[in-house]
Order: structure tokens, then sequence, then C-alpha cells
DNA sequence: AAAATTTTGTTGCTGATGCAACTAATAGGA
DNA sequence: TCCTATTAGTTGCATCAGCAACAAAATTTT
């Protein structure tokens, strides 16, 4: 019998949305951001320049949501996009000013959260933690190789 | 800075989507059910009566999501919905003759899975990632009270 | 060099989700 | 008892996700 409470998949989903829902808050209510444009400024904050497909595989998103939440912070005049002259399909994607002051304001929320999420743990814990969830997503990626995530 | 790969809610997330659709795919394709279904189905599997919203509350689901995953479950002769006359605004819920051999062909398959998925573990780094969870899972909830997760 | 294939990114469509408003029933208070 | 508040469940609405089809550009094959 399947007990539900005790199925790891289940868990697993529960635990995740807790967090993201937390989390999405903040983006939300406090920047007007969706998860999948945090995670696109999150990569530009990171990485400077990036194209779009950097973007999904960096995210673990599907191409169509990076799309759409580019041309949303596009939009709002978060990033800019110039084409790439050397591969003329592609766009190299960067923040602009005030993306960067956004994602400079919302990087140490994010951060924040994460402390105050992850405290019950100790600091053992909490790199076992993180070996665990390594070792699983690399072992779940060959189970199922096709797929993006959620946004 | 926020390196997205380090980033914990992050990471649970790809690593609950990855292990969420590689599941969803058994049950979608296996037996043509979503999530939210193959929750209603699993509550009832293991507590033969419930109303929905004890099932909304075990399977931290909305119970709009509920809601509707009953109806179709029903439509489909899964499941049967059965006045409580004590208070009838509830409804008890169970398994049809039907339903309960979809449970039973599904069951442990869901287990294999949780099984294979999870082997990469010994029994003691099993152990460790549960009570790991419980405790974020716990903790996750004080931090953000109301609030159902995906389906 | 022409044709076929692959790759980047966009968009229409469909289905699912959560919120909020709603109905019906019950419980509680004056 | 009547009036209000709460609860179970449904449904309309807006949003969002992923798929698949597509256009444009680059790459590979012959």
């Amino acid at each position: 019998m399947v007990v539900l409470e005790h199925f790891l998949p289940y868990r697993l989903n529960v635990l995740a949305s807790l967090t993201s829902n937390a989390l999405a808050q903040i983006y939300a209510e406090r920047f007007g951001l969706s998860i999948p444009a945090w995670r696109v400024i999150a990569t530009l904050g990171q990485y400077e320049y990036r194209t779009a497909r950097d973007i999904a595989a960096h995210g673990v998103m599907h191409k169509s949501t990076v799309s759409r939440a580019v041309s949303a912070l596009e939009q709002r005049g978060l990033i800019a996009r110039r084409p790439n002259e050397d591969d003329r399909r592609e766009e190299l994607l960067q923040l602009t000013e005030e993306g960067r002051e956004i994602y400079e304001a919302l990087a140490p929320e994010a951060l924040a959260f994460e402390e105050r999420f992850i405290s019950v743990l100790t600091e053992e814990e909490q790199r076992v933690l993180a070996s665990l969830i390594d070792r699983l997503s690399g072992h779940a990626r060959q189970m199922a190789p096709e797929g993006e995530a959620e946004g």
C-alpha cells in the first residue's frame, strides 16, 4: 500500500512547493516577478551575458517559458537584448541598470530566505542534504533523460 | 550573489520536478491519471472512505483541484460519492471496484519507482533524507502558514 | 553550391491551476 | 427562533505551463 505521507516523490513535491510558494511571494509582492523571471534575472546577475538558450538550460526551464519571461522583462526595461553578430539566430541578453538594481535588492533577500529556511538544520546536516539532493538529481536525470522542470 | 545551482529552493524544485514528471508519465501513460487524480486514488486506497476536504488536506491540494479531480474520476467510474446523511454538505467518497483495481495495479508501480529512484542512497542515507525532509517541511509550514501545494 | 538537417527563439493552442465568488448546509449567538 | 458566521464543495475567470508548429539562421551532406 502507498502511504502518501511516506511516499518520497510526494514529500519532495510538498516540500518544494512550500518553499517555492513562500519564495515566490517575495518575488511577486516585492518586485512583481514570476519564478521564471527570477531565474532569468538570477542567471544574468551571475553571468552578465547569456542567450535564452543558456538561460533555459541553466534554470531548467522550457524554452517557451524563457522566451515569455524574457519578453516581459524586456518590456519592463529590466533586461536588454542584442543580436549576436556571429550567429544571428541568437540574442545576447543582459540586465539593464534597473534590472541589476532589482537583482541586487532581491539576491540578499533570497539568500536570507534560504538561510532562514535551512536554519533548522545544522551545518553538517545542510552539507549532507545538499549532497543527497545532488546524487538524487543526477540519478533522476538518468532515469528520465528528456525534459525541463517547472517554472 | 545567488548561484542558482547552489540555491536550495531552486534545487529542491528541480529535483521534485524531475521525479514528479517521471512518475506522472507512469500515471498518465499507463492509467490516464493526473497527479491530483493519483493523490485522490492513493488517499482512498489508503483510507476507504474520505470526504473531499479530507483528501485535500491529506494530499496538500487546493479544494478546487480536488473537486475537479473527483469529478473526472467519478465520470470515469473510478470513485463513487455518497452524501453524508449526518451533514449533507459533505460527500463520502470511495473507490469503485474498478477504481480499486487501478489502485492495486498502480500502487506497486509507484513503490517500484520510488525504490528505483532512491536506490542510489544507502538505507541509512534514506532514513537521514526522510528525516531532513520532515524537519524542513515542518519548518517551512511555520514560515508560510497558509497555502496548498502543486497538483 | 544546393538540399537537407539542426538550432534558436516565437507563438497559437490546449489543459491545468489557484483565486474568488457563489450555493447549500450547518452551527452559533442574541 | 431569527440572524449571522462558518464550512463543504463547485465553478467562472484569468494566468501560466508545455507542446507542437513555425520562421530564420547556421551547419552538414552530397
